[in-house]
Order: structure tokens, then sequence, then C-alpha cells
DNA sequence: ATATGTGAACATTTTCACAGCT
DNA sequence: AGCTGTGAAAATGTTCACATAT
């Protein structure tokens, strides 16, 4: 049991990873009109332990029900409320070059609960440009515009050699969420939540993997 | 002391991570004439302590000197052979939409130790298109060709619904590492290694970290 | 009968602290 | 004096196993 107390501290970066793979599984399996999961099925989807699904629910209540499993619509929207994404977050790319743009035609961001609400840039060659729905804003605008449309989580997408200086920015601009695809390690202030997606990363991973003729990544 | 250890089991994904971390900060140390440095500005460089920086660095040998540090040079291409980019890993594209060609177009894939060598996609009207000095391929020639050129590595940028089934033809063609970007969990033998990039996921991190008022990320 | 929720065992990862080299 | 390399301690994360509920 577990009344929702205030803050929520003690709960690893990796269970709330896991969390987002259950929440996928679930809107599979609800997709697929089943209408109730065990914690081994659900285990087994995303090539877990049982035993690790369970305790991983268990740090945010008790949502199963015992001997049948779990409701897979309502633990798809316990999941939501607990990821929070059961809300519209704003979201603003930074950087309207090629994996910007790219990023920025990301079908479902509604369907997951995010508004991509604006995008930026600051040459003057790329500012003005229509994109779906949006037009490419100058950079120099990001405060007022954040303002005004609740721009809460900024995707960046800038050159290594701008990131921390556009960093700043949006961060002085009261944003406080960024999912960096620069490689770069960002210096932000405390209260002020950082991931960052770095495909040389990902690449040295393998490489290692292969040159260790080791399988399996993540 | 470590005489090459033929197999190297027992250390962990993050090591390797932070191992590349360390190997971009090296980087850009050399890059400005720094000559040697201690695993203390190692670790405020990359934001960890230096503790964790010496036992990283020792699961693979003793690479400093006592009182000294690192040299520099010395330290990163040791890095260098440890994380096996000190060849260039012949790597293909899969699916030419808009992801897969802004990554195609990364820069420095040449100078981080892998080459592209291929783009494919299945869609008839993208089949023959030119993008820099690479040619859009039919994905029924990838076992010709990534055999011909020396794919090792697999960039899977496909849609969802299609990611397990060009994970088999690429695995079913000899190849042992995919880096993919498709929101799935990827069905591979033992022996291949996967490394998911997840926008999905990091989002959800981040909605997590402002819904429960905290900071950091990674 | 079946499957959850969880304290306790176990395993892994990080940090500490210090001996040993330069 | 300064900084590495590393066992040992502490912290953290995962798995077990079982009491408990349906």
């Amino acid at each position: 049991m577990n009344f929702f107390t205030s803050t929520m501290r003690n709960v690893s970066q990796s269970t709330v990873r896991r969390l987002s793979l259950y929440l996928r599984c679930l809107e599979d399996f609800r997709a697929r009109g089943i209408p109730t999961v065990s914690s081994r099925e659900l285990a087994e989807s995303v090539g877990l332990t049982p035993a690790q699904v369970r305790k991983d629910l268990s740090y945010f209540g008790s949502f199963g029900k015992r001997g049948l499993g779990y409701s897979v619509q309502d633990l798809e929207s316990r999941l939501r409320g607990i990821l929070g994404v059961d809300r519209g977050w704003g979201i603003a790319v930074v950087g309207a070059g090629r994996i910007g743009l790219a990023l920025a035609r990301y079908p479902s961001f509604r369907t997951r609960g995010f508004e991509l609400r604006a995008i930026f840039d600051n040459d003057p060659a790329k500012i003005g440009r229509r994109w779906g729905a949006l037009t490419v804003q100058d950079i120099d605008k990001f405060p007022k515009v954040a303002r005004a449309r609740g721009i809460e989580i900024a995707i960046l997408t800038v050159p290594e050699s701008a990131a921390q200086e556009v960093a700043d920015r949006v961060v002085a601009a009261g944003v406080r969420a960024i999912l960096n695809f620069a490689p770069a390690g960002l210096q932000v202030p405390d209260g002020v939540a950082v991931n960052n997606v770095d495909m040389a990363l990902e690449l040295e991973g393998l490489a290692f993997a292969l040159a260790n003729g080791e399988g399996s990544g993540d």
C-alpha cells in the first residue's frame, strides 16, 4: 500500500525506463483487446522477469488483483499518471536542421502525452519556413514564445558547439527538462532534468560488443 | 595489471558508456593541447567521481602514472582500442526516411571509427536516389551488398511495424550489431548486440522528472 | 489454483580509504 | 607531495520465496 507519498525519491532511473516499456506494451495489449495481463506475460513481452515487473510497480502502489493479474486498461492509465503523460507537455524543438525537422515529424507526440508547439533556429535562412503546422522561429524569441505556448520541455538538435549556450538560454527561459541530441555533457542547474541521446555513444557500445564477441545491448 | 584476458566478461554496460564519455573528453583535451590529465579533472569534465574514473579504467589495465595522472594521447588511444573504434566498422542505414537520411549525414562517422557504406529501403520511390556519395539500395539486395561492402553494424530507422522483420533479415545476412531507432523490443539470437534509441522513452523519463519535481537525468 | 506484493537474500555497482609508485 | 590502482565497505539494484488475497 502506498498513499502517494508526495516525494518519490528512491525510484531508480532504470525503473522509470522500464515503466515506459510496460506502458508501450500495455497499449499494444489493449489494442489487441486483451483485458488482463499477469506480471509473467508482461515480463515476457519486454524481456524481463516477473519479479522485476512486480517490484517496479510496487514502488507506486498495488495495481493488481491477486490470483488474477492486472487490468490492462487500469494499469495503463495508472502508468500514464505515474509517468506524468496523462497531460500534454509543451515541447519545443530547438535547431531546425535535418535531425530537428525529422524529429518534429515524429507522429505520435500527441498520443503519447506531448505536444510539439514550436521550432526554433538562429539561422535567418531557416526562420520563417513552415514545417507542418508550425513556423520556424527566431531563437531570440524563445522566452516570449515559450511563455505564450507553455514550453516545458526543449529538444535540442543544435551543433555541439552551440549546445551549452542554447541550453543556458532555454533554462533561463524557465524550461526545466531538456532532451539533448548534441554529443555534449550539458551543465545545468539543480532542478533541471537532462536526457542525452548520443548516436556515437551507442555505436561505440556496439563496437565494444563486437570487438569483445558479446551479444545483447539493452 | 591485466594481460588481455581474452574474454572480458564482468565489465558493465554503464562502464562502457562512461568510457565513451572519457574518450570524447580526451579528444577535447588533446584538441586544446593539454598533455596530461588526472582522474579528478576527467571526472569533473564528465560529472562523475575520480574513483569512478579510476575504477572504470582499472578493469582494462593501468594506464596512468602515479603522482602524475594520465597521458591524454596515450589514454585516448588505449580507449579507442578498448572500445574497438581504432578500425573502421562498416555501417548501413536501413530505412531511407527522414530520420535515416538525417543520421546518414552525421558528420563524424569516419573520425569516430565508423564508415557509412550503404543505405537501404524497400520503397521503389526511394531506391536509386543519391544521398551524398551513396545511392539508396533495394533492401532485397542487403545480403549481397552487406557481404561486398563489409557491413557489420546496421542502423534501423524503419517504421515500428517493419522493425522485427528487417532485424531478422539483417541478422540472417550476418550482421551482429544493430542500432535500433524503432520503438520496439527486437527479438534477436544470442550473439547479436542491440542498442535501442527511443525518443518516446526519453521524453517519458523527462515527464516523470517534471511531474515529480526532480532534476537530473543522465 | 493462481498470481500479487514484499521482506529478505543475493548480486552488482559505486564509493572509500590507503598502500604503493613517481 | 601527488595521484594512481585496488581491495574492502557501503549503497544500490535484482531475484527469491512465501504469506496473502481472489
